[in-house]
DNA sequence: GTCTATAAATAGATAGAC
DNA sequence: GTCTATCTATTTATAGAC
């Protein structure tokens, strides 16, 4: 089949969800306007329309898709042949990859924390159950080995997510800042933050803050 | 002076700033919709613009509120008569107390950070900066006394606020989560998240995870 | 699949009476 | 200080042509 000139009707659909994660990334749900969406991915606004259902529905696709990305790397992690310790480096790394790899990924993520997950739904949340219960099952992979203190997996999830997100999110925000030359950034690499809180997480883990 | 029957005019403001407060932090400031938020205080819309001069500007007086609170409790603790260790202790309650008696507090920061601070100006900048600097002359303090190793205030500040905040503001999400009783959240109160806080927070100052 | 035009609703802001 | 009524702009969503 060959193919016409213009550009394939195929990719207007991804034009749209990607011009939409970017726009929900930086105003939020209620704050995106679809007429931007649109003509960010240089498509009419009735094509939102088309290719979705409606506002809320494309924002829930894009919900989906961050967190299945997420859960099926967490899973990866936790099937494989490794020991509990190195499971919880990777289980960061990949959170981090995962979130590196969709830019809209951080500031979604903690705004959908600050309103109680008010756009979530049901398949989304039982992902989101997925990953934390993922993490449960490493920790208790690790405590029956004796290498881990039993702890709540939430505290540890929150202790990863967190800082995580917030470095991911916070790049325009350090950088205002920083114009005045008040706090210095030198230093604060991704490489060094997802190392920094792989140690953290294990030394909670290992009961080494007691 | 006798005060008449109906509500004092002088409580009127306040009743708006508090609705105002709750709205924008449970919808955002997009979200926020002024007719509602006059409608909670039993005011009219109208009364809006006569009290504050616009949505834009009676948010910006919120967050003043919340950073300046901040930035008056960890001043005092930066200047009283203790220990870095202490301090530092005493810093993350300060904010948690700062965060807690404005239930409004966490939804909004998370926000802002998700927004790279879109809607914060010049003075509330301030506030944050000296909230930073208050922590950096902190960790100095320790630094020279010997107890503390040398560390990026940011990455500190980072790991307070990011899991504090989180947890006050998921309360409602953790909620959600935990209908279908996947994973317990018994023993996450308020004092434990603290607590931890505080001793994250030293391990990292005292160089106890490298 | 893609567009224009428009309906229909919502929301920020103001005028003016009391 | 407080209200009602209204203006104006914005925005989600749809109808219908191509």
């Amino acid at each position: 089949m060959v193919r016409t000139a213009g550009p394939p009707a195929a990719a207007s659909r991804e034009r749209l969800f990607a011009a939409a994660a970017a726009e929900f990334a930086s105003r939020g749900y209620a704050g995106a306007n679809v007429d931007r969406i649109a003509r960010t991915a240089r498509l009419n606004k009735a094509m939102i329309y088309y290719h979705f259902k409606s506002k809320a529905a494309l924002y829930r696709e894009i919900l989906r898709d961050m967190f299945g990305a997420v859960r099926a790397a967490v899973a990866d992690v936790e099937t494989s042949a490794d020991t509990p310790q190195n499971k919880i480096r990777r289980y960061v790394e990949a959170i981090a990859a995962a979130a590196e790899a969709r830019p809209h990924f951080p500031p979604i993520w903690i705004r959908e924390i600050a309103e109680g997950g008010e756009h979530v739904d049901a398949a989304t949340l039982a992902y989101v159950r997925d990953v934390v219960g993922a993490l449960g099952r490493i920790i208790e992979e690790g405590r029956r080995a004796g290498t881990f203190v039993a702890v709540n997996p939430l505290v540890i999830q929150a202790g990863i997510i967190a800082p995580l997100m917030f470095f991911l999110a916070t790049t325009r925000l350090r950088q205002k800042m920083q114009r005045t030359r008040t706090v210095p950034d030198a230093g604060l690499s991704r490489d060094f933050v997802v190392d920094h809180i792989q140690r953290l997480t294990l030394a909670q883990l290992e009961g080494k803050l007691l």
